[in-house]
DNA sequence: GAGAAATGACCGCTAAAAACTTCATATGAT
DNA sequence: ATCATATGAAGTTTTTAGCGGTCATTTCTC
């Protein structure tokens, strides 16, 4: 019985977004003169997958894409404030909301 | 014989930066009013993955989580110029860089 | 207060990702 | 031109993330 590969489907702003991530990431290690093997050992993964990474595979781990961003130097946040500064507001935003929420009767509402 | 799981270290900036997105996730979801089912329902994906990108879980995949915050309204990068742009922009300085790296001399270099 | 729904937490299974390896080719410093 | 090395592109193995399920608890609506 074969298996059928699970359907993903992903918005053509996501796919864009992590592909620029990965073109401003090898853009960054070409201009610090990092090749990959040396990246990747200093991130702790395969070159391979900084491979993926660089051409903006969807699959990647969050966590290493973003450590290999940080390597090369590539902020996703406003490093303004600082990002534990940036939580706390998060967390305090959120404590203000009620902690269930309590609504959608089935509506799924294709919005368009 | 016991196999040690294999240790991962991530910056501080990079674990930061994770659960900060998840944050903002979790804050734009119940602005909305949308249940975890509901929105890990409209993204594709189960409740229990929803729920570990809101807490910022660095093995997470980075497609499932840019598109649960493209879902929410949350934006990474500059909506300003189309990404589509900003992608070539990017491919064209890479163009003007070597193609190949040439320079590390096995420097692993702890940066600290 | 009652009841329905949302949330939090846990777990086994399996498809899939990351690691590892190899090889060919391209590239750049000398 | 030489040659060490960076890159591209597989194939295989190992590890693991996502799924789907369960259950207890909390929370909101009425």
């Amino acid at each position: 019985m074969v298996l059928r590969k699970k359907e993903r489907t992903y918005s053509r702003y996501s796919t864009d977004a992590v592909i620029l991530l990965g073109k401003l990431i090898q853009l960054a290690r070409k201009e610090r003169k990092i090749s990959e093997s040396d990246l990747a050992d200093r991130a702790g993964i395969a070159r391979s997958t900084l491979q993926k990474i660089e051409k903006g595979d969807l699959t990647c781990e969050i966590g290493l894409v973003f450590e290999v961003a940080t390597i090369v130097g590539i902020k996703l946040f406003d490093a303004e404030s600082r990002l534990t500064m940036q939580i706390e507001r998060a967390d305090d935003k959120i404590a203000l909301l009620p902690k269930a929420v309590r609504k959608s009767r089935k509506r799924v509402d294709d919005d368009f």
